[in-house]
DNA sequence: CAGTGTGAACCTTTTCACAGCA
DNA sequence: TGCTGTGAAAAGGTTCACACTG
């Protein structure tokens, strides 16, 4: 059968968790891994296991299970982890300096190659083992360094100017901390991640749980948060 | 039409984004929004906006659109944010501080009211107008405070451990942004934030561009990253 | 015979398209 | 006339269940 070459979207938000899982796994000298107990690791049904790894190809082996340190192998090589990527960061806050000192990026391929923030008074301040560089600076920090992701850490106010110096300098994948939408040309990827946001749905699920006090009045009982 | 009390889980989690965007729209003056507008400024489609909307009860005005401040007012009742909720951190690291810092809490109604560490002699050291408690103290914190929610932002390996004394203290609600996934009893919801994961899809969709440089491969383009 | 790989059924979400209302 | 609200259709994602294989 001729594998299709587009992973459902789905399935792309999974892989790093399933990376992730089987890094552990990987650590603790499994060499092998079933679709159930990678499931269980990964906080997912063993079906979805089975059908989003089927996306890569059959690299299972029936009645055994998958090779951890093959699939390992498969899944960076379908996410693009087989290169390092070098990031920028703009904006060093606080939440800019705990991204810029995060081991979580490092361990996993990324480079905290830039840091850049529009204050003059804060260029040339050092975090962990960069400088701070003017936001000016970013066309030739990416030009120099080779970097593909930008991340902005700014208030909401400053983002889309950021965001827009940021393509500018030929940056094409943004991951944007604003509490703030911002825009891009065609082209340039953008994904956001809003911290109250999450919080916010736990407060929805949270006061629905309240709810549950009340049950009598209705037949049926109130749902609780589905699994992720 | 009797409305369906339960709404759906995507519907959930676009409300918090919305309500951003009518928040700022009120902060412009707007008095009044139509789906096309609102859709433009949380980056959906407006038939999305308006399918959404529709799960709270009709709210709009044909011809016309939706009352900004009426529609704030349905959400935040809603997403149960009429309340304010104390929220705990656990583990303040460079990411624990910068979420104690985070405005984007209070600003949606997300009082940090407490901050624990199980390092000791971190304990008594002040971020903020708050001091770090020592993680023992959870449980006469979350019942002094009436604290729904806690936050994770130790390193992986303490993560369950923590997961574990939250709800053992009483904690409902968890948000995770330990890079490893936890599990909790029934009845305890849990969100997980994972940094890393967002720029591994980003590289992911990166990756896939590069290959646009070689489109003569096939006869079909390569997809863009879909817009979430 | 344990566990993968996968059609088929099912469920959720998105999009379409337009009737109906202010 | 302009824009909401919503059935109906389409797309996408999940789960089931089992044939098949190492």
């Amino acid at each position: 059968m001729v594998r299709d070459r587009s992973i459902p979207e789905a399935t792309v938000t999974r892989l790093p968790v399933y990376l992730r899982a089987l890094v552990d796994l990987a650590e603790a000298s499994a060499g092998t891994v079933s679709s159930d107990e990678l499931a269980e690791a990964a906080g997912v049904n063993s079906a979805k296991v089975r059908k989003d790894l089927s996306h890569l190809g059959s690299y299972g082996t029936r009645g055994v299970g998958y090779d951890v340190a093959y699939l390992i192998h498969q899944i960076r090589r379908e996410l693009g982890l087989t290169q390092d990527w070098a990031i920028v960061i703009a904006g060093i806050g606080n939440l800019g300096q705990a991204l810029a000192n995060y081991d979580g990026f490092a361990e996993r391929g990324f480079r905290v190659a830039a840091l850049v923030d529009a204050d003059v008074a804060r260029v040339g301040e050092r975090v962990g083992d960069l400088e701070i560089r003017h936001v000016e600076d970013l066309p030739a920090l990416v030009e120099e360094l080779d970097v593909a992701i930008g991340v902005i850490a700014t208030p909401a106010n400053a983002a889309q100017v950021v965001a827009d110096q940021l393509v500018e300098a030929g940056v094409r994948s943004v991951l944007n901390f604003a509490p703030v939408m911002i825009t891009v040309p065609p082209g340039v990827s953008v994904r956001k991640v809003d911290l109250a946001v999450e919080l916010q749905i736990l407060a929805f699920y949270e006061q629905r749980k309240a709810t549950l006090a009340d049950v009598k009045r209705r037949g049926r009982a109130v749902a609780d948060m589905p699994a992720r």
